[in-house]
RNA sequence: GGUCUGUUCGUCUAACGGUUAGGACACCAGAUUUUCAUUCUGGUAAUAGGGGUUCGAUUCCCCUACGGACUACCA
């Protein structure tokens, strides 16, 4: 076997969407399995849509998500310029070399003149509009002008492309890892252009001479190509590349969580979740859409939850470190059928991954919110608060989200919570625990219970009739971690303070 | 419209042609807990429809339905 030589390619138009993510993640794991290389090309052949800055976010983006390039834009290697853009005369080489073959030719049609052939043809009721061989004979190209017109043309100025003559009535077989074999016949092909009339290539072009070039060995990518893989075929064959042409795996598309159809910027902001690996800011609109970092997802939960959509290794195991993940993929897996997205998933992967970590290494997401809105903690308290949070957030950011009454006391209450549960005997018991409180000499939380056990015995009320009121005073809230430990937190003399405000505030219902 | 492609619980998916169609997420219920959450236990829930082939189809073939992609001098 050859060594794998791989590639992700996308083009700079914008934020990587998470199905690149998925492509290149695919791409990688295929790469590092096989103690390939893994390459990066920008895809840079169209200047109308070229965005500024999305270059560095695709970079950055592969980065963050653990995504390492050997070879390509960024780096570097021996098949350098990895940017189209910057290979322009070597597509238009091999362009040239089609022409002289005879299996391209320069074609001046204006717009205009598509626009009526296209126009004419559905008139006429015909399928298929293409500018291909039914028609090519009737267009101003040079199958159609002399040698001499077209020298003329050339010389001239005159706008033209260069169009790939798709051969007549011919089965095209691509071989694809995922769909198996698929079966064009060539007359359903149209001459497509493969360089352009400011001369830049289109993707067609570049991407089977890049790839032959580089020496790409699996090309890896979204289903949207699977139609006009055929094509990409047909110019192997034709560059006399046939023998080392790539192997095919067209992935399938990430579609939207509800109802159909392919996963878009839109659906995911209906549905309150990110799309991009990090956040973007559109340079023209200035319209900001928050990325899978910034909402407190993590790269490894993300990655595996990522190569769970469309893939899985046949067993039951579901929680993958990179490293397991390249160990077990194979192309032979991968689905065929689209996925849907859910989210709930991609948090539960989330969820998983804060917990694995221990308290020491979650502490920093707390001090960092902390350090935001300027509140002092100490080490040794945060490592606590970590610790008793830690089986009930989701996101790191859910350490402070959470848990903001270990820093600020309530000053307003749940009122449903305190219509129901707040009264005379939470009264009675609380008041008794605050000055039994205050003659202690030493608190933690085994003694906050104990102490909050006898106050209530000695006034026959049993203790958990009153907790739910007891947290209510204390954090303002009904749901929150352990009681006794948030108070050792706390300290004594906040847990004083908290419930004299909450017994001089909150009103008893009768 | 045409070409290509796909279809197993709500979602992601597993199942050499022979399984009570399995797992995970979500959901629901019970247990534990001072609450919520966690944890544990249990539960609801699927082979799109119709024809073949076969002793036997989720699995192979055909048709239908419904999706999706493509149909640019965009990638």
């Amino acid at each position: 076997m050859r060594d794998v030589r791989v590639r992700f390619a996308p083009s700079p138009t914008g934020a990587l969407h998470i199905g690149g993510v998925r492509t290149a993640l695919y791409n990688y794991l295929l790469a590092r399995q096989h103690k390939g290389t893994m390459i990066l090309r920008i895809e840079d052949t169209d200047q109308t849509r070229f965005v500024p800055g999305a270059e560095a976010y695709i970079l950055k983006s592969l980065e963050w998500a653990g995504i390492k390039i050997d070879e390509g834009v960024g780096v570097g290697g021996p098949y350098a310029p990895y940017r189209q853009s910057e290979r322009k005369d070597i597509y238009k080489q091999y362009a040239q070399q089609l022409i002289t073959k005879g299996n391209a030719y320069y074609a001046f049609d204006s717009e205009q003149d598509l626009e009526t052939m296209r126009e004419q043809l559905k008139k006429e009721g015909n399928d298929n509009q293409q500018y291909g061989s039914a028609n090519r004979l009737l267009m101003r190209n040079s199958l159609t002008l002399s040698e001499g017109e077209v020298d003329e043309l050339l010389k001239s100025g005159e706008e033209y492309v260069i169009r790939f003559k798709v051969p007549k009535d011919q089965e095209v077989k691509v071989t694809d890892l995922i769909r198996g074999e698929v079966i064009v016949n060539s007359s359903q092909l149209d001459d497509k252009v493969l360089m352009k009339s400011d001369g830049m290539p289109t993707y067609h072009l570049a991407n089977v001479v890049d790839d032959y070039l580089m020496k790409i060995s699996h090309v890896i990518r979204g289903d949207e190509w699977l139609p006009s893989a055929p094509l990409h075929v047909l110019l192997y064959t034709c560059l006399g590349w046939k023998n080392d042409m790539p192997q095919f795996a067209h992935l399938p598309l990430l579609l939207k969580p509800d109802g159909n159809g392919k996963l878009s910027k839109r659906a995911a902001d209906q549905m309150g979740f990110p799309i991009f690996p990090l956040t973007w800011t559109d340079p023209e609109s200035k319209a900001v859409a928050k990325g899978f970092m910034e909402s407190g997802y993590l790269p490894e939960a993300l990655i595996n939850f990522l190569a769970f959509l469309g893939w899985n290794p046949g067993t039951t195991q579901e929680i993958f470190s990179m490293n397991e993940l390249i160990q077990s993929f194979s192309v032979e897996r991968i689905g065929k059928a689209g996925a849907k997205l859910d989210i709930h998933k991609a948090q539960w992967f989330n969820q998983q991954y804060l917990r694995a970590k221990s308290d020491e290494a979650l502490t920093p997401y707390l001090i960092e919110s902390l350090e935001k809105e300027n509140i002092p903690c100490s080490k040794e308290k945060a490592i606590k608060i970590c610790s008793i949070m830690k089986e009930r957030v989701t996101f790191p950011q859910d350490f402070w989200e959470h848990g903001k009454f270990f820093f600020i006391a309530p000053q307003t209450f749940d009122e449903t919570v305190a219509s129901k549960k707040w009264n005379n005997e939470v009264v009675k018991v609380l008041s008794a625990y605050k000055d039994a409180l205050g003659r202690l000499t030493e608190f933690d939380a085994a003694i906050a219970k104990a102490t909050i056990e006898m106050v209530a015995s000695d006034l026959m009320i049993q203790s958990g009739k009153i907790m739910q009121a007891f947290r209510l005073a204390l954090t303002g809230g009904a749901s929150g971690p352990d009681l006794m430990i948030t108070q050792e937190i706390l300290g004594k003399d906040e847990v004083i303070k908290r419930i004299t405000f909450a017994l001089n505030t909150i009103p008893i219902k009768i």
